[in-house]
RNA sequence: GGGCCUAUAGCUCAGUCGGUUAGAGCGCACGCCUGAUAAGCGUGAGGUCGGCUGUUCGAGUCAGCCUAGGCCCA
C-alpha cells in the first residue's frame, strides 16, 4: 500500500521561485488599482504622526545605486513606522531649477539660450524637468516605494515658489539679505558665480611663476636701491590686479644677497626658492620679523602702482615665498585683507573672463591667455625671477568642465552671521543618527561664510528685488515680497520675466530713498540651494497631511553641507529653530572593493538593472543588509549572496505555508498553557525575535532586523524547529492536539516574520500574505507591526531549551561520525546511547520522546553513572554512542523499529502508524 | 592642506567596562537525504582583528603615528 497518501505532507500553490522582476510589477499595479496607499493613510488618520519628509533628488538623468540606497531606506522607515501605526505619510519631492538643466536645454534640446526669450526659455527647461520627474517616478515605484506619487511636490510648482519668496521675504525683513561686492567663484563658460557646491577639483597645467616686486619706501628698514620682494604665483593673470603683498606676522624674513639683487623672502623657504631659480650664488643677509615691516611698499612691476606689503595669517611656508600676492578682486582671503587694508578691489576682468580698460595693455584678452603676456611683460620689465610649470588641484565648474576664476562682484547673500549662534543652538536640539553628524555639521556652520544666494540664471526662482530706476536704491518691502509672493502663486514665477516692473509691485510703490515710482526688476535668480532649503516652508507648512517640523531628514552624508545645511539656515532664519528633530546620514555606495564608481572602471551597479535581473526585493534586502550609517560596498558577487538569503527566506515561507494549509486559527488554535512544551519553546523564541527586531528598527539599524531574522528562520527554523515538526506535522492525524498545537505556533510565526520582514521585503511579504489562512486585511500594510507578548516569556522553560540544543549539539556530532564510518545514512537509521551526568539526565529524562527530537528511531538514556562500553563522542556531560537502529523502517513515518511487521494487516508499518492508519481509513471511509 | 568617517574570515555583519581559545550567517569543501526537492539536513576548513609604536599584568577594544578608501571643503 502507499501510505503517503495517508500523510500530511504540505500543500501550497507559494511558488518556490520568486520571479520576481515579472511578479513585482504585477503587485505595484494591483495597489495602485486598491490605492494602497490611501488605503493606509485613512486606516490611520488621526494616529500620531512621523513625518519623513523627501529631500528632492534633481530632476536630471536616470537614478543610480545611490538614490535606490536613499529611496529604500526611507521607504523602510515608512513602512515600519505606518505598521507600528502612525499615521506616516510619504510625499516624495524633486528640485527642478538650475544649472544643469539649462545647461542640458542648451546642449540636448538644442535651445539657444541668447536667442530665446526667457519665458520660453523657461518653459523648455520646466518641460525638460517635468519628464524627467516622470522618469524617476517610474523607477522609484519600481523599487516599491509607497507614497503620494500623484501628488508630489516639485520646486517649480506656483505655490512652492510662492512660499520660497515668503521665506526670502522673511528673512529680509529680519535684515539677514544684503547687497555685497564680493569674490565669488565665476565660471567665465558659464559668465555665472558658481556657488560651492557647484566647484569641482581637478588637476590643471599652470605656469608658475616667481616675480619681483622693487621696493620703493623700505621705511627705514629695507633698502631701496636693488632690493625686491619677491612673490610666487600660479596665476600670472591676476598680477594686473595685485594691489599688495601679504605677509605673514610671525615669520622671519631675510634679505637675500645674489649679487646684483637683494631679494626678500621666508627664511625657511631661501634655499628652495633659490635651488628652483637655479642661482647658486647667493648668502643670506639681515632678516626681519614679518609684523615689522608692515607699510614697506614697492612698485607694481609693470604698472605705476604702488604694492604696500600687509600681514595675513593665511600666508604659510607650504610652498611659495612666504610674501603672497595679493589681489583682492580675485581671491576670497585676499578680497578680506583688501577690505582690512582698504586696498579697494580691482577686478579687471568682465563676465566672460575677459580683460577690460582697467587693466592696460591686456584689454579684451581672455585671462587664461594673458598668462603669457603677463610673463613676458615681466621678463622685459626685468622682474620674472623664474617661470616654469606645474601641475595642481584646480576648482572647476563642474558643468562645463572648465576651469573657474575669483571675481570680485556685486552679489546678494544671507547673513549667516546674523544667526550662527541660533544655528548653533539648533543643532543641539537635533538627534543625530549617527551621533558624529551633530559634529560634522557644527564644525561647518561655525567655520561658514555668508551665503552668496543670487545666481545669473534664467532657470530658477527670481530674486523679488526692484531697482530704483532714478536713484538705483533697491527696493524690498514686505508689501513687495508679498505681493510679489501673490503673483507666482497663481501664475508661477514666469510671471517676473513676463510682466513689467510696475505689473509685479503693488499700486504706489514708490523708492525709499528717493521718492521715484520707477523701478527695473533684478535679473538674478536664487541658488537653487535657496529653493530645496525651503520646502520644510513649501511642503510641511503647507500640506494638511504633514506637520512642521519634520520628524525626519535621511539623505547621504553629502547633504551635511547641501540640504541639512540650507534648510536648517532657512529655517532657523524665520523660525528660530531646526526643520527637523532627527537627521539620519547614509554612505556612498562602493563598488566590492571599496572604490568609487565609475563608468570608466566598469564598475557601477544599475539599480534599474537589478530589478530586472534579480527583482527589487533583491535590492532592498542588499540595502538592509548592510550598515550604511558607513559607506556601503555592492558587486554582483554581493547581490549573489543576498539572492540566496533571500531564497532561505522565501523557502522558510512556503514550508510554513504548506504546513498551514488546513488549518484554520479560528477552530484549530491551541490555547498556550496546551500546547506543546516545544512548541512554547519557538514561541519564546520569536518574542526573544520580536523584541531584538522592533529595537533595531526603532534604532534606524536594519542589517541588525536583517541578520536577526535570517537568522532565526535558518538556525532556528530551518535546521532545529521545522525540522523536528515534519515527523508530527506528516504523520499525525491531521486534526491532533500535537499537530494543532505546532501549527497554531507556526501560524504565530509566520504572521510576526512576515510583518516584521514587509519594510524591507514589500513585495514578497504581500504576495506571502494573500497565501495566510484567514488573514484579516486585504493587503499586509493594513496590519499592525508584532508586539511582545510577555506572559510568552518563560525563563525557566529558555533555560531548559537551551541547555538542551547544547546536548542536541553532541549527537549531531556524533551522528556525523557514524555516517563517515558508515555506520548509518540518514540519522533515522540511528539508535543512540546516551550516558549523561546527573543534570542533564534530569533534563533528558523529562522529555516525551528524544527520539522526536534527535530525528533518530532509538533513544537508549542511561542512568548516570553507568559506564558506556566501547568508544563515545564526548560532549560537555554527555557521552554518546550510535548504532544501527534495531527492526524494520516502517513504510509510513521511515521510522525503524523492532514493531514493524506485528500487525498483519500492516505489515509496514510500526504501532503508531498502525493505529493512526486504522483510524485514519475509517475517517476516510 | 583642513573637517568628518571607515578598516574583524572570500562576502555581509557581531564582538558589552580592556580579561579564557575572536563569533554568526552566507559562500566554499566533504558527506547525508530524496516526504520543503532548481529544496532540506550534518560536519569541516577559513583570521597578522589595515600597519607601526606606545599605555597596561593583559589590547580587536585605549592613545599616538602611518597606510588605504569615502564624503565635504580648500
Amino acid at each position: 500500500m502507499d501510505y503517503k497518501k495517508t500523510l500530511n505532507l504540505p500543500r501550497t500553490k507559494f511558488p518556490m521561485r520568486g520571479n520576481l522582476p515579472n511578479r513585482e510589477p504585477e503587485m505595484q499595479r494591483w495597489w495602485d488599482e486598491i490605492d494602497i496607499y490611501g488605503q493606509v493613510r485613512r486606516k490611520r488618520e488621526g494616529q500620531p504622526k512621523f513625518i519623513l519628509h523627501d529631500g528632492p533628488p534633481y530632476a536630471n538623468g536616470d537614478i543610480h545605486i545611490g538614490h535606490a540606497l536613499n529611496k529604500v531606506l526611507k521607504d523602510v522607515i515608512v513602512r515600519f513606522k505606518s505598521l507600528q501605526g502612525y499615521d506616516a505619510p510619504y510625499i516624495p519631492g524633486w528640485d527642478t531649477h538650475g544649472l544643469p538643466i539649462e545647461h542640458a536645454v542648451t546642449t540636448k534640446k538644442k535651445v539657444d539660450r541668447k536667442k530665446t526669450d526667457p519665458v520660453t526659455f523657461r518653459d523648455r527647461c520646466k518641460d525638460y524637468a517635468l519628464s524627467f520627474v516622470e522618469k524617476q517616478k517610474k523607477q522609484f515605484k519600481r523599487l516599491g516605494v509607497t507614497g503620494d506619487w500623484e501628488n508630489p511636490y516639485l520646486t517649480l510648482r506656483p505655490e512652492y515658489e510662492a512660499q520660497q519668496i515668503r521665506i526670502f521675504g522673511e528673512m529680509v525683513k529680519k535684515g539677514y539679505i544684503y547687497r555685497g561686492f564680493r569674490s565669488v567663484y565665476w565660471s567665465p563658460s558659464s559668465e555665472s558665480a558658481l556657488a560651492d557646491a557647484e566647484i569641482e577639483y581637478h588637476d590643471k597645467r599652470s605656469p608658475s611663476i616667481y616675480v619681483t616686486f622693487p621696493v620703493e619706501d623700505g621705511k627705514g628698514l629695507l633698502p631701496e636701491e636693488n632690493a625686491h620682494v619677491v612673490i610666487w604665483t600660479t596665476t600670472p593673470w591676476t598680477i594686473p590686479a595685485n594691489l599688495a603683498i601679504a605677509l605673514h606676522p610671525d615669520l622671519r624674513y631675510t634679505l637675500v644677497e645674489t649679487g646684483d639683487r637683494q631679494l626678500l623672502m621666508a627664511e625657511e623657504l631661501v634655499d628652495d626658492v633659490m635651488e628652483l631659480a637655479g642661482m647658486q650664488n647667493y648668502k643670506k643677509g639681515r632678516t626681519f620679523q614679518g609684523s615689522d615691516l608692515e607699510g614697506v611698499t614697492c612698485r607694481h612691476p609693470f604698472y605705476d602702482r604702488k604694492s604696500p606689503l600687509v600681514l595675513g595669517d593665511h600666508v604659510n611656508l607650504d610652498a611659495g615665498t612666504g610674501c603672497v600676492h595679493t589681489a583682492p578682486g580675485h581671491g576670497a582671503e585676499d578680497f578680506e585683507l583688501g577690505q582690512k587694508y582698504d586696498l579697494g578691489v580691482l577686478c579687471p576682468v568682465d563676465g566672460k573672463g575677459r580683460f577690460t580698460a582697467e587693466a592696460p595693455g591686456f584689454e579684451g584678452t581672455f585671462y587664461d591667455d594673458a598668462n603669457k603676456m603677463v610673463a613676458q611683460k615681466l621678463e622685459e620689465a626685468g622682474h620674472l625671477l623664474k617661470l616654469s610649470f606645474i601641475t595642481h588641484q584646480y576648482p572647476h565648474d563642474w558643468r562645463t568642465k572648465k576651469p573657474v576664476i575669483y571675481r570680485a562682484t556685486e552679489q546678494w547673500f544671507a547673513s549667516i552671521d546674523g544667526f550662527r549662534e541660533q544655528l548653533l543652538d539648533a543643532i543641539k536640539d537635533v538627534e543625530w543618527f549617527p551621533a558624529w553628524g551633530e559634529v560634522r555639521l557644527s564644525n561647518m556652520v561655525a567655520e561658514r561664510s555668508d551665503w552668496c544666494i543670487s545666481r545669473q540664471r534664467v532657470w530658477g526662482v527670481p530674486l523679488p528685488i526692484f531697482y530704483c530706476e532714478s536713484c538705483g536704491h533697491h527696493h524690498i518691502t514686505d508689501t513687495s515680497v508679498g505681493h510679489v509672493a501673490h503673483i507666482f502663486e497663481k501664475e508661477g514665477s514666469n510671471a517676473w520675466f513676463a510682466r513689467e516692473a510696475h505689473e509685479l509691485l503693488p499700486e504706489r510703490a514708490v523708492c525709499s530713498r528717493c521718492g521715484h515710482d520707477s523701478f527695473r526688476k533684478e535679473t538674478d535668480t536664487m541658488d537653487v540651494w535657496f529653493d530645496s532649503g525651503s520646502s520644510h516652508a513649501s511642503v510641511l507648512m503647507q500640506r494638511e497631511e504633514t506637520a512642521w517640523p519634520a520628524d525626519m531628514y535621511l539623505e547621504g552624508s553629502d547633504q551635511y553641507r547641501g540640504w541639512f545645511n540650507s534648510s536648517l539656515s532657512t529655517a532657523v532664519a524665520t523660525k528660530g529653530t531646526a526643520p527637523y528633530r532627527q537627521v539620519l546620514s547614509h554612505g556612498f555606495t562602493l563598488d566590492g572593493d571599496g572604490r568609487k564608481m565609475s563608468k570608466s572602471l566598469g564598475n557601477v551597479i544599475d539599480p534599474l538593472k537589478v530589478t530586472k535581473t534579480y527583482g527589487a526585493d533583491i535590492l532592498r534586502l542588499w540595502v538592509s543588509s548592510v550598515d550604511y550609517q558607513a559607506d556601503v560596498r555592492v558587486s554582483e558577487e554581493i547581490l549573489k549572496q543576498i539572492a540566496e538569503v533571500y531564497r532561505k527566506l522565501r523557502n522558510t515561507f512556503r514550508f510554513l505555508l504548506g504546513n498551514l494549509s488546513d488549518f484554520s486559527p479560528a477552530a484549530h488554535r491551541i490555547p498556550y498553557n496546551q500546547l506543546n512544551e516545544l512548541d512554547r519553546y519557538a514561541l519564546l523564541k520569536l518574542q526573544r525575535l520580536v523584541e531584538r527586531v522592533t529595537r533595531a528598527y526603532e534604532r534606524y539599524e536594519f542589517h541588525s532586523v536583517y541578520s536577526d531574522i535570517h537568522h532565526f528562520c535558518t538556525v532556528f527554523l530551518s535546521q532545529f524547529y521545522l525540522d523536528v515538526l515534519k515527523d508530527r506535522l506528516y504523520t499525525e492525524p491531521e486534526n491532533s492536539g500535537k499537530r494543532r498545537s505546532s501549527q497554531t505556533v507556526m501560524y504565530e510565526i509566520l504572521q510576526a516574520v512576515v510583518k516584521m520582514l514587509h519594510p524591507l521585503l514589500p513585495h514578497t511579504t504581500e504576495e506571502v500574505w494573500t497565501y495566510v489562512p484567514e488573514a484579516d486585511s486585504v493587503s499586509i500594510q493594513l496590519e499592525e507591526f508584532p508586539t511582545v507578548r510577555e506572559e510568552w516569556q518563560d525563563q525557566k522553560l529558555e533555560s531548559k531549551w537551551d541547555a538542551l540544543m547544547n546536548l542536541r549539539d553532541t549527537v549531531l556530532k556524533a551522528l556525523e561520525q557514524a555516517r563517515n564510518e558508515k555506520v548509518i545514512g540518514n540519522s533515522l537509521g540511528a539508535a543512540v546511547n546516551i550516558f549523561p551526568s546527573e543534570e542533564n539526565f534530569q533534563l533528558l529524562n523529562s522529555i516525551d520522546s528524544l527520539e522526536e527530537l534527535l530525528i533518530v528511531s532509538h533513544v537508549q538514556l542511561y542512568q548516570p553513572g553507568d559506564q558506556p562500553v566501547g568508544e563515545t563522542v564526548e560532549g560537555d556531560g554527555i557521552r554518546v554512542q550510535i548504532r544501527p537502529a534495531e527492526g524494520e523502517k516502517c513504510q509510513r513515518c521511515w521510522v525503524i523499529s523492532p514493531h514493524v511487521g506485528q500487525n498483519a494487516d500492516h505489515p509496514d508499518l510500526c504501532a503508531r502508524c498502525t493505529e493512526i492508519v486504522e483510524k485514519h481509513d475509517k475517517e476516510v471511509e
